[in-house]
DNA sequence: ATATATGCAAAGCATTTGCAGACTA
DNA sequence: TAGTCTGCAAATGCTTTGCATATAT
């Protein structure tokens, strides 16, 4: 369950080299994850990590699987993968921007059925719901 | 019904222009919806719709909600809101790149039961589900 | 008639690429 | 050591902006 171990070990079956760039755009990810490209440049800079780096290596974390793109808020994103830590959905205010992580079993269940009804096989999914959050509707 | 009629009493609700150019993009976008910008310009070319013009008025069509921002199959891409055509969902094959629209009650159902729980009034929502489809499964 | 939208051209960002040296396995 | 990865700088591509003219209401 150690998220470095797990990312070492990626990148190993695929081949790929453990180079410090590398671990320093996985540790800015698990901090930060979801983020904008703009958010992990600034934040490599400070690690004296290029900008080409960075976009080199989004390239090849996509490609492996370890980080997936999404929407939330309107806003392009990139997210680390179920793989590093527990699957869950996002819910984003549009009063205030806030961006809340969620999960529901029944909503998994109604997926894989939506799914099972195309015949086809699920490999992940993603879902962003936009709408009120309780604070801004005043209910907390 | 008609959509371009739907299309002028947006804008006329927002006190905005009805203009050709942005006829001309409203149909493309109804032909070719989800398409990303590069597309959009591309046909907007053909109908000699300069590609700032695209670009100011997508800004204006997601400002007054006709269109959103989605990520399918790892692509951006622009699609027209739910007002001008039935909700749904999308199904995308990762092995043959298929974009399938999908709708299924009990999943809607499942997404406001998640909401509610949150305390959260739901505004809209978009799901994503990557895997195999059944051609791609020789389920066909 | 008046305010807004458009096309064109230039500016501003974001992303990609070429290359020589640094580094992993 | 051999082959890959990195930083740097330049190139390319995408999006936005300024301005004079055209257009919708």
């Amino acid at each position: 369950m150690d998220k470095e171990l797990l990312f070492k070990q990626a990148l190993g079956l695929q081949r790929e080299r453990v180079t410090s760039p590398r671990l320093g755009l996985f540790r800015i990810m698990v901090r930060k994850s979801p983020l904008t490209t703009a958010t992990l440049i600034a934040e490599a800079e400070k690690l004296s990590i290029d900008q080409a780096t960075c976009y080199r290596n989004l390239a090849l974390f996509r490609r492996i699987g370890l980080i997936s793109d999404i929407v939330v808020g309107g806003r392009r994103m990139v997210e680390l993968t179920d793989s590093f830590g527990a699957h869950h959905h996002h819910f984003s205010c549009r009063n205030c921007g806030r961006l809340i992580d969620f999960d529901s079993p029944s909503l998994e269940t109604a997926i894989s059925a939506a799914a099972a009804d195309l015949g086809a096989i699920v490999s992940s999914h993603q879902l962003e719901i936009i709408g009120v959050c309780a604070q801004c509707r005043g209910l907390t």
